[in-house]
DNA sequence: GTGAAAGCGCTAACAC
DNA sequence: GTGTTAGCGCTTTCAC
């Protein structure tokens, strides 16, 4: 047990090394002008000790840190670490260095704007830039690039989303052709971009199939099995319910699934229900889910990307990224009798 | 886009507030002696100017951050996504935030000790404390507490691990409760005590059923598929083959099945195999794949209880903490015939 | 009860 | 080529 040892800094190196600290910093940020022979030797000490230098102590003196950081609302959630999986592979073999940062303090998520707080925590220091997921915000000062994913519906900033408009009309109008003529929407957390989408997406399929839209029909969910579950049951409760239910996300289409039991109805035979897919596995459950499939790790490889450019100062092609999207038809969607 | 504002310091809030950097200091780490007055005043202020103090300059000056790390080699890895899961759960109210630390530089990883090195830009900063996942040294210098995760095999500090002697011994008597004699062994990295416990697990199991221990039947593994499935056609290949194969983890388990399927075999008719589960989706694979189930999200979970204890000052029950595995049994074994 | 000042580990500007 | 010095944003004595 190493364990009381106290941690290296720069100037045990440097006395270890019979130089000065500014020596050492050289040495350590590869400057050109220290001689090949101080080089080597502080390297040599360097590695002795097992040193590194402090993040902290860096980041607040130089801009460059080599670390990106991704702000996240729940680190376990299904979204979050399919979106790592993309990260990671971004990532790989770059010199950049990943800080995912996420609270334990469940009262800050209930707080607007509370990515607002903890991107002040970073900012100018720590990471060169930030991801921020599904932010609840449109505000956020940043001296550091920053880029969205699943950004909010006043975004500004650089950000990645899917065809959300393109996969909620396709999957309506898939609905439509199986003779479903009222379908239920159950849609997502009302201030994302992608919530917004959807809805479009859906309304604009019934619009096409000149389908009235029935305000009964459309349910304001938040992206949340529970939340969804009691809005499908106010919408199974109707004197004419639905017979088919789309709902903005994979977790709302479980829960839309876990009302039709409740209610006594089988889906597929007596309720046709999609939804908008995040993670490959929901889709995999039983019932086998109608979805539009979203690469969420692809998101995360394309926001990885995207902040990487706008740290080096590459210019962006376009300010919102579009992922696209694709209606995969399985066995929870029946044509209606 | 408020993009270019700087980032608000302390000494923003302090102007602003008509006090000095002291008082704000008292004011946020909820000194006492701050007049009633004084504190609204400059509460007030903080709240409108959306301040958040760095974490880099307060891990610099103060030992509390509450900031717990967490130090992974691959982000996207299933096993640290599925750690994830617990650790999110055991950090949900509590007043301590996350952050995970990964390393895009491929190299490091290569490097034995990188997390000496990583370890090193976190400590006495930053973090109150760290997680470290399959360490590859034990060798961890550190001020603030550490905890490992399925520890190096020579570890000297708090660490979580499954109980993996019990499980490969269940699961290698479960193979020679089908008849099974021949009885091949896929190993894990070898500087992990969990390879070292699972070796040893599967010996006991055929030195209880006075079966002798062929070294031909056992091979060196390291956790990937790609390994496993070399070592399985090396398997596959003597002049007596296996007719059963245990592999040290699920990924290994898919690298036999490769080889099986590549050696013209069918899993499980031709060949038993049998893998420990670091995932809970592996199993759904094809075949179904006979297990010994850890939870990993369980092992994330008792990690995090155990550091924030350590940091605590609180005192430990055991310095290891075995999660218990289970031997679930599923159609990739079948009886000789 | 509050402010001034030192200093955490580091980098960058300026000496020499 | 190398050392000295100032200061990043914060906490913590120590005065007053």
């Amino acid at each position: 047990m190493k364990r009381a040892r106290k941690a290296t800094t720069i100037r045990d190196v440097a006395k270890a090394a019979g130089v000065s600290v500014s020596t050492v910093s050289r040495v350590l940020n590869e400057k050109a002008d220290v001689s090949l022979e101080t080089y080597d030797k502080v390297r040599r000490i360097i590695d002795e000790l097992g040193y590194a230098s402090s993040l902290a102590a860096t980041s607040m003196r130089s801009q460059r840190t080599n670390v990106i950081g991704i702000l996240i609302v729940e680190l376990g959630d299904p979204f979050s670490l399919e979106l790592f999986k993309g990260v990671d592979r971004a990532i790989r073999g770059t010199e950049y260095d990943l800080i995912v940062y996420s609270s334990g303090h469940i009262a800050i998520h209930r707080e607007p704007g509370w990515e607002r707080r903890h991107l002040s925590r970073f900012n100018s220091s720590l990471t060169d830039g930030t991801i921020v997921v599904t932010p609840t915000t449109d505000d956020l000062p940043s001296s550091s690039p920053l880029v969205a994913v699943d950004p909010h519906i006043d975004n500004a900033f650089p950000a990645v989303i899917s065809t959300n408009r393109e996969g909620a009309f396709a999957v309506t109008e898939y609905m439509i052709g199986l003779g479903h003529r009222r379908i239920g929407f159950i849609g997502g957390r009302a201030e994302l971009l992608s919530a917004h989408q959807r809805q479009q997406g859906y309304q604009e399929a019934l619009v096409q199939a000149k389908l009235p839209i029935d305000l009964d029909l459309i349910q304001q969910g938040d992206y949340t099995r529970k939340t969804a579950f009691e809005r499908a049951q106010t919408l199974l409760a109707q004197s004419s319910p639905p017979t088919a239910i789309f709902a903005a996300n994979d977790q709302s289409a479980l829960g839309v699934i876990d009302a039709a039991h409740q209610a006594g109805l089988r889906v597929p035979e007596d309720l046709s229900v999609a939804g908008f897919d995040n993670i490959p596995q929901t889709a995999h459950m039983t019932p086998a889910l109608t979805t539009v499939d979203q690469s969420v790790s692809e998101m995360g490889y394309v926001a990885t990307q995207t902040l990487i450019k706008l740290i080096r100062g590459e210019p962006l092609i376009s300010n919102l990224c579009q992922v696209s999207t694709k209606l995969i038809v399985r066995d929870s969607c029946r044509p209606v009798e």
